[in-house]
DNA sequence: TATGAATGAGCTTTCATTCAT
DNA sequence: GATGAATGAAAGCTCATTCAT
């Protein structure tokens, strides 16, 4: 890759992650071409030298989250630790995700409603691939005989379901601190495990 | 209540009925007043005499379905059963609505991104409404001995999260029934709170 | 006229007056037959047995006026008073009129923005003839010698058109009495004349 | 001001030009945004991209003319004429403004029917900036005897009311020329403050 | 006579997208 | 690479008008 190249990369870069700030504040349709750019203090059009269209520009926004979040779960998964540990990271990375990317990092929008057909395929394909760590982490946890359900599937959905629920209702400011909310929900999605 | 208003009544929730059809199919910015009306067999128009703008006719669409479960949970509630079943009642009836109803239950949009502040808050008035029935079914089953969390809240919001989330994935042609849901779902979420 | 008939007649009358009272206030654009029908707890179609459309019957808001205006002016040139003292009268007539009947006795609108060809006619004909009586006032004075002017017509639009702007301006809890402005109206306006 | 700043200042005063010439010709409520663009052979969009909605166009319309108005007649207030004469000047000024700008030096419309309070209060402000150039003029010519009345409002009201009902009926091919009316209006006004 | 309901044309406005410069 | 300007399609909404009952 050449010195242009990685320049145009980085820029993509930038506006991947101004346009996830301003989809998260104000949802898909919510968040013009025009926010988008002016957080970037650009203009709309420049916008689509980089990409092909608002579509295109979001499905980048997610499709970089998502891979980021996939790249730390992969590699927690990876480490000598208990099956039990590995959970107990594995939510807390998907909390911090929720927390912080907010919007770009909602399994919870239907892409069907957001993207077109195109797009959806791919990143359905990737949330997929995220779901697809959590079931690894399960089975290798019934497998050691940590935890002992039969329903791999249908429990990875549970607890999916049960931490992306967080984005409603999370404040920073709120009751509880991250930690806690992480301790807790580790301590109690795991009674559902064993 | 005379006939007139019993007829206008009718329509009003045809109206909503359809509105909450077309609305859970494309989601708020993708359903048109015209779709709507399409639906009827009316003119967008018509859709006016009923209904303030948009805004006013989405809500009442979530309001309709969301009183609905509220009154038909209200009653299991009542009914002399053990914490247990009315919690697996609970999950049933949740299931039900968020399969059936699908977008206009669903407690997981944004409603921030979707309605005015002027619906926002009766909506979520509702929906903590609807949640106090759940977080009663919990204390209940806390006071009579047959759960033991002390984090009420969290866990309801874990079940409310794990439940929502079906929506996410269901479909009708699915491998698993809807009762085969309800039962895993109930089984696994008891375990969270025992 | 039957009975029938003299009923429809006041009928017709009430609404002309109570349109009258909507179109003043909110102009002929902002008034809609909605609001002229609630003002007299009608709806809307109703308004149609007794006139043909918005046009007709705001056509016959001004025309009540004007004709009601025109009978009291022509009250007042028969009697048998100096022609100063005919004018003053008229002047308190047009201004009684301008600030009580405001929209409706606008002579200031252009009909042509808001009639159709129809009824513009008859409109021009009317005030045309009302402004014909304040030439013959002021034909009056000087045949008399009580006034010296040459130019009659653009006198009288001038006097007309002083007279009409106090719609613009007046406010009944404004620093003049409505006793006092035609005092000085008359007293100014006079001048021109002599 | 670099050059495309004045390029857009430019196309900005040719669109109120544009939009001025129909809006006199049609109205406030008959002249659509459509009706502009097409004039100026653009579309309907590209107005929104220099005026934020019809309201603030028209609203510009309004001021430039005005505030050219303003600009003319202080001009004339400066230089060293008698007041009577300042005063023709100032007829005819405000003759020709009434002539050649129509509707949007029609200070006849009432800007509440029209405006939205926002833009009310400044074109109420400019509305009476220009009438104070006409008091100032009377006010002169009674400091220096050449007038001699007491109420300056109330007759600096007439003469404004008198000058703008020209428009109601001045046409280019009527009898009297521009300079015949402006004669006369002069000469007949003056009696009303000598 | 009057009403409720519906129509449909027309309006303002928004915004993703394009493109000459 | 980037901008300003423009387009055009589509949306929400209004309202005079109609008409069966």
């Amino acid at each position: 890759m050449g010195f242009k190249e990685i320049k145009t990369a980085k820029k993509k870069e930038d506006i991947i992650r101004s346009a996830a700030k301003i989809v998260s504040k104000k949802g898909y349709h919510g968040a013009t071409m025009e926010d988008i750019a002016a957080e970037l203090l650009m203009t709309k059009g420049a916008l689509y030298y980089y990409f092909e269209n608002k579509d295109d520009l979001v499905y980048h926004c997610h499709d970089l989250i998502l891979s980021s979040a996939i790249k730390t779960l992969e590699d927690y998964l990876k480490s000598n630790i208990s099956s039990t540990d590995k959970f107990k990271k594995a939510v807390e990375v998907h909390v911090e995700f929720v927390i912080a990317e907010k919007e770009t990092f909602n399994m919870i929008i239907k892409p069907q409603h957001t993207f077109t057909e195109k797009r959806l395929a791919p990143i359905l394909d990737k949330r997929q691939k995220y779901a697809n760590i959590f079931d690894e982490i399960i089975q290798q946890g019934i497998d050691n005989g940590e935890f002992k359900i039969t329903e791999i599937k249908m429990a990875r959905m549970m607890i999916l379901g049960a931490l992306n629920w967080i984005q409603q209702w999370y404040l920073p400011e709120g009751k509880k601190s991250k930690k806690e909310i992480v301790d807790i929900y580790s301590d109690y999605l795991l009674k559902l495990l064993k």
